[in-house]
DNA sequence: TAGATTGTTAATCGATTAACAATC
DNA sequence: TAGATTGTTAATCGATTAACAATC
């Protein structure tokens, strides 16, 4: 068992959150059946899963819930602050600096960075915006590794050069750009475009289908 | 050859970025090998996904440029427009409302709804905002199957809900819940956080490895 | 023509699912 | 104890990749 398959890698965000919702509930043990049947998984799925992120459950009594939370927010590097900043403050940018779902979930915005001169020295929603050519000194000082992109496409690939030459080691790409980064840098890319092309022929489908 | 499967439909949209920036620096045939390198892909797995919209290339010549991408277009059903209307307008609606790309994409969000008095009567990005109750009557009127879900977790359920009892065969969730619908209803999650992880143990794996 | 590229058929690979012994 | 649930080992399924004949 090396490292974890992408498709059970992709469900533990979602185990989270409903063992979230199952702790709020006062329970304290849960069977991957019950997991399963929320999520409409496969039970036998949820113990593969779960095997990964080195959890051991008890057999007749399931898995503790508030272990199995840790486990999977630790395997997921969700138990610590991790620094990132935003490139682009626009208004993706901006809404992604405003949701506090990251800062649970281990990344936290230190500085976000745009074109706008009118935006700069000033905050949204508690993150400064910085002129660009301060990124790599931002970056350096700070130590960050992780960059969130909101730019448009004709922006992207300049960007990820200068994020790259920084020192910038994962890129979280929000724009549709292909961009090209050196291999020792971790790209996932964000396209809205792909969920919309899943959905549209999901739809199509269904319609063709019992209905 | 049933129905396309989900890895080669999300493949699709990235296929069509690089086939317009082909277009528009005048290219009119492509391989499956060109498309290939641009994306880091293996030809035979374009070739592979391109079959399945139907479309026919020239041995020795390759695909034409305008074909393919009408080929895919419409395969996706981004050739003609969706309406759909937007629940929750607060930030990630406002961004996602003031996204040209979706106009492209064969997305038209035609309304926008939400609990906040203030923005009732509103335009954001020229898309009118509703109150809730609104909500039944414009989707019946604009004949709307689709809806986009920006709300908060705690209220994605009663959104949904009152989405289904009104007609709506589709959801676009980017709301973290793990929402319940009947099963001629298509759901698709976009839980920024499933990213997140997938980018997280990524740059991990990356640090214990030849870096 | 010869070489490049497609589309088809077969092989491989990896993820899901099934079967079942171990156990609390 | 008996029944429920885990974790392991094996079987199945589906997607990717390879091989290659057809062809422009």
């Amino acid at each position: 068992m090396n490292s974890i398959p992408l498709p059970s890698l992709r469900r533990l965000p979602r185990y989270l959150n409903i063992l979230e919702s199952f702790q709020i509930k006062g329970k304290h043990t849960v069977s991957a059946t019950d997991i399963a049947e929320e999520l409409d998984l496969k039970p036998i799925q949820i113990r593969k899963d779960m095997a990964f992120t080195g959890i051991v459950g008890k057999p007749k009594v399931g898995y503790d819930i508030n272990e199995l939370i840790k486990s999977i927010r630790s395997f997921i590097g969700w138990h610590e602050n991790t620094s990132a900043i935003l490139v682009g403050a626009g208004s993706l940018g901006t809404a992604l600096m405003g949701y506090e779902g990251f800062l649970t979930r281990g990344l936290r915005i230190e500085a976000a960075f745009d074109t706008d001169t009118s935006k700069h020295g000033t905050l949204i929603y508690d993150t400064p915006v910085y002129p660009m050519r301060e990124l790599s000194k931002v970056v350096q000082r700070k130590n960050v590794h992780l960059a969130v992109i909101t730019v448009p496409v004709s922006a992207a690939q300049s960007v990820t050069d200068t994020l790259v030459e920084s020192g910038i080691k994962g890129i979280w790409n929000f724009s549709p750009a292909e961009i090209q980064v050196p291999e020792q840098v971790v790209v996932k890319r964000e396209d809205l475009s792909e969920g919309l092309a899943v959905l549209f022929v999901q739809m199509q489908e269904m319609k063709h289908s019992g209905k």
